[in-house]
DNA sequence: CTGAAAGCGCTTACAG
DNA sequence: CTGAAAGCGCTTACAG
């Protein structure tokens, strides 16, 4: 047995088989280029299996410019959401042989910065979950980035190639199921990250709610997690006489930490408040009262933008290349009130 | 502005000091065996600064054989409690400007195995979480593994450096638990790639009811999923004519999806039936009535199971390391029926 | 059809 | 204190 860490190397190959690493490479990579005897062809492969070669993808990487890694940078990556994203990727680079590293945004403009030049020397490309404002400070930024984007979700960069999903009909369909289930007092919980005034699901909520006549009114919290929504839910409700009757949670992570906190307050979901959340995660169908949410089109985005990616990386010419997907609502107990609804 | 995608090198920055490479790279590695005259260093310092240059990290591992990577090795790349371990390990890293890259088993020996060697060749060593049984085919079987290898988690392998959880006396204290709660048809339930009849959970639970005179039962189902779990618990509960009075879960997992499943039959949680699973993730707190759990130490394990490995990589004959730690019973509404109950 | 040579961007003995 | 040279393990024009 070989001794371990000591790999076989090309040479080893080549002077077991009698010929030059150059021939023995070409074997490896069956380079149709240049026809090779068939005769030493198998020699090479034979050898090759018997030594139980690996081809060492750090030399190569080095030489060819190639990794065979993408580098997928999510928001959080502890979300549910960004959990599902990397598990399409991930179905998506599998049968190509290509791996995969992720990074996570956390917030943090510098981070993403610092965290995205350190991917740009290991891999071939990269997949960026929303986040528009860093992914265009990124690229068009001196001094830009030396590898290909591709920008995908509902706050992506038109600047690269991307994979939009709309979430204003999503979202105004959520505010107008709330409204026709008889809420009236909508609120719209959103972690201060994502509370930008000209964010899609903020200005369909704001329309939807202005055209019924009725009055906007937002809770912005701190931290983005269960824990925060529902913390910050708790402390909005101590503060107010009167409760919302319907929320609309701008991801489902807010919306599991807000179905909570009204657990904690002995409220009824949704005959007392009615609740939507954002994303489609799983977790949201196993509480009591499965909760509605707007469902992202996760498998097609990944695929469309791992597709974009690839055709990007073999031919970096190519004209900009942009999808539009839409992510529709799903309705569930949590805000179906009346029998017979759809 | 530089070309995107043509970084500066080593040369570039020595030709415009008038230095040789080797001392560019002697002052950026701040090498302390070679003294250099301060004037050199600042000038290369001020170059290398001013013309953005990061180092090819391919390169360097290249001739170094460290690529500042370990992979992570997960049973399942979705489950909460990986991405609860993604993040500590992550957490630790990031203040070394180590990279990570995680691979998922999906229960299959053969994907392991074939993914694990893929990482070989890109990472400084591995921390694997359970599924001792692949650990030990990985590292004993020729031609074995060529980087140090962390084994962590309730299912470790202690034939290398691990960290192990300690899993039945919390897994007795849960029985017991439910035991005491006045439970007497209680059945553990657990997926089929977790089923080990000697498997420390199924194992405290089989002697803690034989200890109190109570006959175990299994629930074995196929699929690792929520919504596995859920299915083969509502086949399961169709085909008895009367349901268990408490559930031992083998994961969070199965525990979430064994909850939903006692909603969809209008079964009280605890009254009617009692609930405790295992892990400790997040999601078991937001359920309406927060499932009790075993928690996991995934902190204290990913920290000491990332020391090791450092450890390891520094210094290769190192005796082997080893440390135990325990998993502790936490009890939520799910299992509590008295109140004042501890 | 195959090989010798150069080179990817670094680091590290070895000299001086 | 610093440089010339070799080399990490590959691939790829360029010859033949």
């Amino acid at each position: 047995m070989r001794q371990a860490g000591s790999r076989r190397t090309l040479h080893d190959i080549a002077r077991e088989a009698q010929v030059s690493p150059a021939t023995v490479s070409r074997v490896l990579n069956g380079r149709l280029d240049s026809r090779i005897a068939s005769a030493t062809r198998d020699r090479v492969l034979r050898i090759a299996e018997r030594l139980g070669y690996e081809p060492n993808r750090i030399a190569q990487a080095l030489v060819t410019g190639r990794t065979h890694m993408v580098g997928v940078v999510v928001p959080y990556r502890w979300y549910p959401f960004a959990t599902d994203v990397m598990d399409c990727v991930q179905q998506r680079l599998e049968p190509l042989g290509w791996g995969m590293v992720v990074e996570g945004t956390e917030g943090d403009r510098e981070w993403f910065l610092h965290g995205v030049r350190r991917l740009e020397g290991q891999v071939d490309g990269i997949l960026t979950v929303d986040r528009c404002d860093l992914v265009q400070a990124l690229v068009d930024d001196p001094p830009g980035f030396g590898k290909p984007v591709v920008s995908v979700g509902s706050d992506c960069y038109r600047g690269v190639d991307h994979v939009s999903i709309e979430l204003g009909r999503g979202a105004a369909d959520a505010v107008s199921h709330l409204i026709e289930q008889g809420c009236r007092r909508i609120v719209y919980v959103v972690p201060q990250i994502s509370a930008h005034p000209h964010e899609a699901r903020r200005l369909a909520y704001e329309s939807t709610m202005a055209a019924a006549g009725l009055e906007p009114e937002l809770v912005v919290f701190p931290k983005g997690t269960r824990r925060g929504a529902r913390e910050a839910f708790l402390a909005h409700a101590a503060e107010r006489r009167r409760l919302p009757d319907g929320l609309f949670c701008c991801n489902d992570v807010t919306a599991l930490g807000v179905y909570r906190a009204l657990r904690d307050l002995g409220v009824r979901i949704p005959e007392d408040v009615a609740l939507v959340g954002c994303d489609g995660t799983d977790e949201t169908q196993y509480v009591d009262r499965p909760i509605s949410t707007i469902v992202m089109p996760v498998a097609q985005m990944c695929e469309q933008g791992i597709g974009f990616l690839q055709r990007r990386i073999d031919q970096p010419d190519l004209p900009l290349q942009g999808a539009e997907l839409t992510a529709s609502l799903c309705i569930r107990e949590s805000s179906r009130r009346q029998v017979g609804d759809s």
